[in-house]
DNA sequence: AAAATGTTTTACATGATGTAGAATTAAAAG
DNA sequence: CTTTTAATTCTACATCATGTAAAACATTTT
């Protein structure tokens, strides 16, 4: 299940604030965004549908805490782009970011060296 | 612009063959999808209208040809994931690639070696 | 001219998404 | 304890992408 551009900017900040949060501070921080009360609540009931939130009552308060970390959910993500596009080919993965245009040579460089670094064992950064 | 499913399902033909093809030669070749002529008719139309397609005329019938390349595809498609999903950062995706469950130990080693060769100007694979 | 064949138009159902008013419910105030 | 207030849930709807294909149209063949 994958999450809408709108979803994926409320996550963002349930991620960012790394706990639980409510309705009332999630409408201050997506103030800028011009989105009514009952918008975000659509949104939030959407997440939740999809498995992305938990929520619990306070009073008569909502209380959402994200069910997935952002990284679990990039995970999942780049398994699924690698098959759609890349045929769950890593290597067609790699060419595409080493095309000229794309990865610079010293990005490719930086990689390199952080990819020395790995062990393959250990969880993202 | 993206490839819906299908869409792509007939991109990957023409890609494979390499050159200029029929619909009489796409349509056989179709056959296992059940699709009617009409439908994937429409499917190409509407990969013209998105610019995947170039469309000319030999008589009565029309020839396809592709206008973009698979790997340039893929490199456009990789981009525009990294950026949604990962924030434009490389490192986020590698980082993802390998955690545990994903890539294998092997597989990481694999792909280490493989960017040791790597100088960051030559293209595809 | 008629028939066959390939293409273009038009159509429509379904589902995702953005958007939000109405209705409901629960807490707070009086 | 009743009225107000505030938060949530329901319901609604337009738009767009997608899958699907019949109907209509245009060319060749026969």
């Amino acid at each position: 299940m994958k999450m809408s551009d709108s979803e994926m900017k409320i996550m963002a900040l349930i991620w960012e604030n790394g706990g639980v949060v409510t309705t009332a501070w999630l409408t201050q921080r997506l103030g800028e965004t011009g989105w009514k009360a009952t918008t975000i609540l659509t949104f939030l009931a959407r997440l939740e549908e999809k498995g992305f939130l938990t929520v619990r009552k306070n009073g008569r308060q909502n209380l959402y805490e994200a069910a997935i970390s952002r990284e679990e959910y990039q995970r999942e993500e780049t398994q699924s782009f690698i098959r759609q596009i890349h045929g769950g080919s890593y290597k067609s993965l790699f060419a595409a970011l080493c095309a000229p245009g794309h990865l610079t040579a010293g990005e490719v460089e930086e990689l390199r060296r952080w990819f020395e670094g790995e062990d393959g064992t250990k969880g993202g950064q």
